[in-house]
DNA sequence: AAAAGGGTTCAAAAAAAATTGAACCCTACA
DNA sequence: TGTAGGGTTCAATTTTTTTTGAACCCTTTT
């Protein structure tokens, strides 16, 4: 068989692995990941070794493609690791379960950045306010940049808080 | 013009709305909501006085349909509300810029759904695990479950604390 | 009672996001 | 040097999500 032709997911998945893949399937969506990235991780956290990408494919039947991209991010989010293994060519793969590495790596990675464009774009929004030249609505403008401003300065507060709790 | 005939957004709108819109429009896609509802939201936030539906598809350009949907799902957030204005038959909407009810409002509908169901999958997955004769191997899916079950927890106590800190 | 205005619904269309798979690249080794 | 295995890339395709707009509902006005 093929490994891209991908088959339907190969009967070595237990049921207990499904629920598994299941949960995550979900929980990667909430958090506004594609799918795939959830049902790898979920086979490698269901997993008590480490694992190839082409055990990946096989077991969810999904291409070559996603899992080599889906395991990029992971490995990007700091949520997935190449261990040694068995030392041959191919590169083994492990989930991290440290909840304070995967919040971590999501916040460096997905919130981050929005936040900073969010900040870049408060400046541009400031510089607009000096054009306007009637008061009272220059008045109204001010009190929601002000707003806007306190509510980006408290999401950045935020975060390490949330990290500093999730940390075990 | 007809307003079914959404044509560009109409000059009326200032640089510095434009510059808010765009604000939201990123903010809103962070949290995985529809463009059209971030900006909706931003017209709002921008706006002095209350606007009608009609006006939000004029200004913005976008369909009837987007709108009623858009500002429907902002009044289930709890993002946005009916206010009494001029007296006439339409309904006016005002934004409402209290960091607190927005983050309560996604929480309860975009974040607690999420977790319920991820518990309930908990509960699944702890059944499974009863059907594993492998000792061994009932011992790792155990750990895994354990820690799926910690996370759980924790999700559910920083909500609140979310919450409270997010509470102007 | 008809018409007009405001609003919602939902099937169809459009847009955006995820996935595929063929074409590659690289390294090991025959 | 050739070729096989492991892995990545990215244009094309598929799937999912968002948006549109026509049909409709309800209320007010004439």
């Amino acid at each position: 068989m093929n490994a891209q032709d991908h088959p339907s997911p190969s009967s070595s998945i237990p049921a207990i692995d499904e629920h598994i893949v299941s949960f995550f399937q979900d929980g990667v969506r909430m958090l506004g990941l594609p799918k795939s990235v959830g049902e790898i991780f979920g086979v490698l956290f269901a997993s008590p070794k480490p694992l190839t990408m082409l055990d990946l494919v096989n077991r969810l039947g999904i291409s070559k493609g996603s899992a080599s991209q889906g395991l990029k991010m992971l490995r990007t989010l700091g949520a997935v690791r190449e261990v040694d293994y068995n030392d041959d060519r191919k590169t083994y793969f492990e989930a991290d379960v440290e909840l304070k590495k995967l919040v971590g790596g999501f916040i460096r990675e997905e919130i981050r950045p929005h936040l900073t464009s969010g900040q870049d774009k408060l400046k541009k929004l400031e510089k607009e306010l000096s054009k306007i030249d009637d008061p009272e609505l220059a008045e109204f403008y001010e009190e929601r940049i002000k707003r806007l401003k306190r509510w980006s300065g408290k999401a950045n507060l935020v975060l390490p808080l949330l990290q500093k709790f999730l940390g075990e």
